[in-house]
DNA sequence: TTTTTTGATTTGTGATCACACTTGTATTGA
DNA sequence: TCAATACAAGTGTGATCACAAATCAAAAAA
C-alpha cells in the first residue's frame, strides 16, 4: 500500500505542521461576496457585474462568474432574464416567508443544541455577551458591522452545535438571503432609538445554561422575529403614507 | 420613457405569445446532472471529472465546472481536499440527518399547502395516483426511474401549493442529497418483494382532500421516512455481518 | 419637443489555452 | 522481491478571446 500524506503524520516534524489546505481564488471571492451579502453591504435590487466585481476584487471574470452562479442556486442573488443578477428586493411577502423558515429552521437547531451543548459551549457563547457590553459601552464609533459580525458568531456558535450537517448550511443560506432585510432593519433600529439588543441574547443563554430546548427555541424566536417585526411596520407605513399622498 | 419588451405586450399579437426565456447550457447541464442525482443515476462515493461529464454531455468543460460548483455549494456533491468531486457516500449518521430535516421541512410545507389547495389542485395529485395503478399494473417493464420521476412530480406539485419560495428550494436541496440514498433503498426493495407504496400516497390525498395538515403531515413523514428506514435497517445488518466475519 | 433609429459600448456565455497539482505506471535501485 | 524514484497522462483552475445580446447615447425624423 502507497504511503499518503496522512499516513506520514508520525513524522516527528511532520506532526507538528497543520495541514495547509490550498484555498482557490473562487473561494476567497465566494466568501468575500458572502460576507457582504450577509452583512447587507449590497442594498436590495442592486444588480451585480461580473466584470466590475472582477475589477474590485482585483481578480479575473472567471472565479467571480463561478461564485456568483454559486450564489444564485442558494438564492442570496438573482437571475434576471436578461442574463444581468441583482441581489433580490425587498418585500413584505419574502420577508414573511423567510422570517417563518427560520424560526422553523433556527428554532429546530437550537432546540437540538440545548440538550447537546456542554456548559464549557455554554460558557463561550456566555463570554460573547461581554463583548456585546464591551462594544456598547464605547458606542460612539458606527460599529454596525462589527455588531452584524458579532451577532452571527454568537448565532453559529449555537448552531454548530446541533450537530448536524444538513441544517447548518440551510441556515447559512437563510442568513445570506435574509442579509440585505437586517442590514436596512438595523439602519432603521439606530435612527429609532434601539431597544436593548443583548436583552434576548441573555435570554437564550440563559435557556442553553439550564438545556431547555423549549425556552431557548422561543428565546431565538423572539430575537429573530425583532428586526422583520420592526422592518415590516416600517414598510407597511411607508405603503401606507404613499398610498395617501 | 423607453418602451420595453415587456410593455410591449399589449400589442394584441404579441399578447397571445408566451416570452421564450432563453436557455443557456450552463442550465441545461446543471438541470440535467440534478436529473441524474435526484434519480439516483450516480452511485455514492462515484468520483466525476469534469472533462468526463462534458464529453458525455458533449459540450466544452465550462458550463460543466460552474453546474459542479453550484451543486458543490447545495451539498449535492462534495468536493474533496484533492480538488476532485464526488457523489456524498452514504452514513448512517447523514442518512438520519437528512431524514430528520426533510421531516421537519417537508413536513411544514405540506401542512401549510393542506390548508391552502383548492378541490381542483387536489384533485390533480388524485388524479397522478391513478397513473401509478397503471404503471402498477404493468409492472414486467423496469419502470424504476418513471417510478421515482412520477413520485417526484406528485411531491413537488403538493409543495408547490404551500405557497413559499423560501421553502421549496431547500426542498429541492434535500432531495439532491438523498437521491442516491432513496435510489439503493428503492432496489433493496425491489429486492425484497416491496409493500404497497401507494398505501401512503393515497393517505396524504385523503389528508389533503378534507384540509387536514396534521393528518396530512404524519401521513407524508410515514412516506419520506420508509425509504430511510429500510435502508437503516439494510445497512445496520450489514454491518453486523460484517463485524461477525 | 417627442419619438424613432442608429451606432458604440458594455455585458454574459462559451471555448480554448497555460499552468500547477495529482495520479498512475514504469523504471531503477537496494 | 520490494520500495523508491522518475516519467507520463490526467485533472482542476485561472486567464484570455470571440461572439451574441443587451444597454446606452446621440443623431435623425416626426
Amino acid at each position: 500500500m502507497q504511503k499518503t500524506a496522512v499516513e506520514k503524520s508520525n513524522d516527528p516534524i511532520a506532526a507538528q505542521l497543520a495541514p495547509v489546505g490550498r484555498e482557490t481564488v473562487q473561494d476567497r471571492v465566494y466568501l468575500e461576496l458572502r460576507r457582504a451579502l450577509i452583512g447587507g453591504l449590497f442594498e436590495p435590487s442592486q444588480v451585480l457585474t461580473i466584470r466590475g466585481l472582477a475589477d474590485a476584487l482585483m481578480t479575473s471574470t472567471m472565479p467571480v462568474r463561478e461564485a456568483l452562479g454559486r450564489l444564485i442556486t442558494e438564492k442570496a442573488l438573482e437571475a434576471l432574464p436578461n442574463r444581468s443578477v441583482r441581489v433580490p428586493p425587498i418585500t413584505l411577502e419574502r420577508m414573511d416567508d423567510l422570517l417563518r423558515a427560520r424560526i422553523l429552521i433556527e428554532g429546530e437547531a437550537i432546540a437540538l443544541a440545548a440538550t447537546r451543548m456542554s456548559p464549557r459551549q455554554v460558557s463561550v457563547i456566555e463570554s460573547m455577551l461581554g463583548e456585546w457590553d464591551e462594544m456598547r459601552a464605547l458606542r460612539h464609533k458606527k460599529d454596525v458591522d462589527r455588531e452584524v459580525t458579532l451577532n452571527q458568531r454568537f448565532h453559529f456558535e449555537i448552531y454548530r452545535a446541533c450537530g448536524s450537517a444538513v441544517l447548518i448550511p440551510m441556515i447559512e443560506s437563510l442568513w445570506l438571503q435574509s442579509g440585505p432585510c437586517i442590514r436596512v432593519a438595523i439602519y432603521a433600529f439606530s435612527e429609532a432609538g434601539e431597544v436593548d439588543t443583548a436583552h434576548f441574547h441573555r435570554g437564550i443563554v440563559a435557556a442553553l445554561s439550564v438545556q431547555d430546548p423549549t425556552a431557548a427555541r422561543e428565546a431565538l424566536v423572539a430575537d429573530i422575529s425583532r428586526p422583520f417585526n420592526f422592518l415590516r411596520n416600517k414598510l407597511q407605513s411607508e405603503a401606507a403614507s404613499k398610498g395617501k399622498s
